[in-house]
RNA sequence: GGGGCCGUAGUUAAGUUGGUCAUAACGCCGGCCUGUCACGCCGGAGGGCGCGGGUUCGAGUCCCGUCGGCCCCGCCA
């Protein structure tokens, strides 16, 4: 009895004889052996239900006091999530019991005897499909939470992507090849994870960013295709798809163009959504510029699945007596527009709202126009001519009933602000639609980028990006101008994937870090290993990532990737349930030669 | 580094202008119940409102600070 002590049976020999999930009508009348979890016990003093569930699924078993008291006795004693064994034959439900919402649910188990593997502490929260609990807690107890089938499922499609990537890639001539974890720090781009080596003193390994180095070198060391699904590590702040630790599809080829990168990693995206969610997709996927899409959509990652494209209005309004749009263009900006279709009725608030997304992304301000029934609504109306409102609303393609908003400013300000509030707008007025995939490469991206705070240009891309042939002799006279070979791959507005043709020579390499400001000593002093390996008859080669844990959240329409890894972190890259990370003992710090510096704060 | 939202029983939440407001549902415990699957019915236990100050005769309710969570900007080659 409980009451008087656990009742733990052993399995005694008892073999499973199929999952929960899995018994259906085809086995009427056979016996069964079923080991799983009490999701939840319907106790009518006679006859009392489990549902007993495994990761397949769950099946109603019956316990019936005719067949066996003692059973039915023990079964009374059953409380959530005790770990039961079950023996008894598969019977078909008695009419009008049928459960239609369990797959299971045509037929039941009539138990004949019972083994209580191991009971349960009342828990902290239920084990439920879909949970309402907060996440800290759910992170706390994960084994718990990963219980939840629904959750269980997203992890089990995520092996079964795993196992078609290799699957698809081992057939392609890839070959999975383990890189280093504890590796070198290379301070271009995001902050590295230090790991001190005792045996080196004073000196640190850096955990990979990825493995973007040592997959040249597989290139370089002859192995023609290389691939490994695979940890990266940056260190860097949280977002609800940005995790410290992710896991990369990483592949490179020998031997190629950017299209034919393209033209297998197509290949394998369709081959992986045909496992995942069961859809053909129908490659070639479409390709816009990078200077297209930032044009048209405001952003190097559009969302295609809707329009509410950007237009330019500075030629219209060239000579405008609004004193805002003339300034700006006077200084070679420019003035940009979106259309939103039946939008005229938003309110004060909704405005309010759109202003504020604006002004958070760099714009002074939104003009806004309202086409209503009187014409046009709006404060800047009084500054535009006839002329001018004529040419905007054809641009725009406006109508009665629609609302347009203005950025005016620098180019790249004014598409990221019509950029976002195109986003925005588009979750408001509920225009994209469910369940569609939509995938775009962008191309063409910069070489480089001038960041003010640095006075320097840095990589767009990564240091070992090569330049596009026709735009090499650019790298000098104008860097900016110069775009690289390339490409991120954007399924629904999210960047999943990018990659690049590498540079081959150690000529161009160098000349690359010149321009980055990298000097030679310091290129020696990170990359050496790799101009020193560029020298020796490196093939032309280039490759791609695809960020995994991104694909499984669009894939199970996860709100966030924390959701399709097994043990997340949360935003400030803890672990509720390890307590990680954690203080360690002096002894541990003295090996390797570490001494905690304290805060001045916490000094006094 | 910055902005926003949040923190009340195990869980999810309600708590008016500060004064029986500590409340509900689910869960849990006990009892009854042979067709339930949000089982039903009866009874019961459980928190002092993230933490620390302050204002007040009196504070989940106001103020300050702090910790934690989530979303976002910066950052993320």
């Amino acid at each position: 009895m409980i009451t008087e002590g656990i009742l733990r049976e052993k399995l005694g020999g008892w073999k499973r004889s199929s999952y929960c999930g899995e018994v259906g009508s085809a086995q009427i009348g056979s016996q069964v052996t079923l080991m799983g979890w009490v999701q939840k016990r319907r106790d009518h003093g006679g006859l009392i239900f489990i549902d007993l569930r495994d990761r397949e699924g769950i099946v109603q078993v019956v316990f019936n006091p005719e067949k066996g008291a003692g059973t039915h006795e023990k079964a009374h004693s059953l409380r959530s999530e005790f770990v039961i064994a079950v023996k008894g034959a598969i019977g078909k439900r008695p009419a009008g019991t049928e459960n239609p919402e369990l797959k299971t649910g045509a037929i039941e188990v009539y138990a004949e005897e019972l083994k209580v593997l191991n009971d349960s502490a009342p828990l902290p929260f239920m084990i439920e499909e879909e949970s309402d609990v907060a996440e800290t807690t759910r992170l706390k107890y994960r084994y718990l939470d990963l219980r939840r089938l629904s959750l269980q499922r997203k992890i089990i499609l995520r092996h079964k992507v795993s196992a078609c990537v290799r699957n698809y890639l081992a057939q392609h001539g890839f070959l999975e090849i383990e890189t280093p974890v504890l590796t070198k720090s290379t301070p271009e781009g995001a902050r590295d994870f230090l790991v001190p080596s005792r045996l080196s003193p004073g000196q640190f390994f850096a955990l990979p960013q990825s493995p973007q180095i040592f997959k040249q070198i597989l290139m370089i060391a002859g192995f023609d295709r290389y691939y490994q699904i695979v940890r990266c590590f940056r260190d860097e702040d949280l977002r609800a798809d940005r995790q410290p630790e992710f896991t990369q599809i990483d592949a490179e080829m020998s031997f190629v163009e950017s299209d034919d990168v393209i033209s297998v990693m197509e290949g394998l995206i369709s081959a992986v959504f045909k496992e995942g969610v069961g859809i053909e997709l129908q490659p070639p996927f479409p390709r816009l510029t990078y200077a297209e899409a930032t044009s048209r959509f405001g952003v190097d990652n559009p969302d295609t699945r809707f329009g509410l494209e950007l237009k330019d209005l500075s030629s219209i309004v060239a000579k405008s007596g609004f004193k805002v749009f003339a300034d700006v263009l006077a200084k070679g900006g420019v003035v940009k527009a979106i259309c939103a279709k039946g939008a005229a009725e938003f309110s004060r608030k909704d405005l309010d709202d759109l202003t504020e997304v604006a002004v958070s992304f760099g714009a002074k301000g939104l003009a806004w126009v309202k086409l209503t029934d009187e014409g046009w609504q709006s404060p800047i109306a009084k500054f535009l001519s006839d002329e001018e409102k004529a040419g905007i609303e054809k641009t725009l393609g406006a109508v009665k009933g629609d609302l347009l908003l203005f950025a005016a400013g620098k180019l790249s300000t004014a598409n990221t602000v019509l950029g976002r509030l195109r986003l925005n707008l588009g979750a408001r007025l509920r225009l994209v639609p469910a369940g569609t995939f939509n995938f775009t490469w962008v191309t063409e991206f910069p070489m480089f980028d001038y960041d003010e705070a640095e006075k320097r240009h840095v990589a767009v891309h990564h240091p070992f990006t090569a330049p596009m042939d026709e735009d090499i002799d650019l790298i000098d006279t104008a860097p900016l101008k110069v775009r690289a070979k390339a490409y991120d791959l954007v399924l629904n507005g999210v960047e999943i994937g990018g990659g690049s043709i590498r540079i081959h020579t150690s000529d161009v390499q160098s000349l690359v870090f010149d321009m980055l400001g990298i000097s030679r000593e310091d290129a020696e002093l990170r990359f050496g290993f790799l101009l020193e390996a560029l020298k020796y008859g490196t093939p032309p080669h280039g490759g791609i990532a695809f960020g995994l844990d991104r694909i499984m959240a669009i894939m199970t329409a996860s709100d966030s990737i924390r959701d399709v890894i097994a043990f997340p972190k949360t935003q400030k890259a803890t672990c509720p349930m390890s307590e990680a990370p954690s203080t360690v003992d002096m002894k541990q710090l003295e090996e390797i030669f570490i001494r905690i510096v304290k805060k001045q704060a916490e000094k006094e």
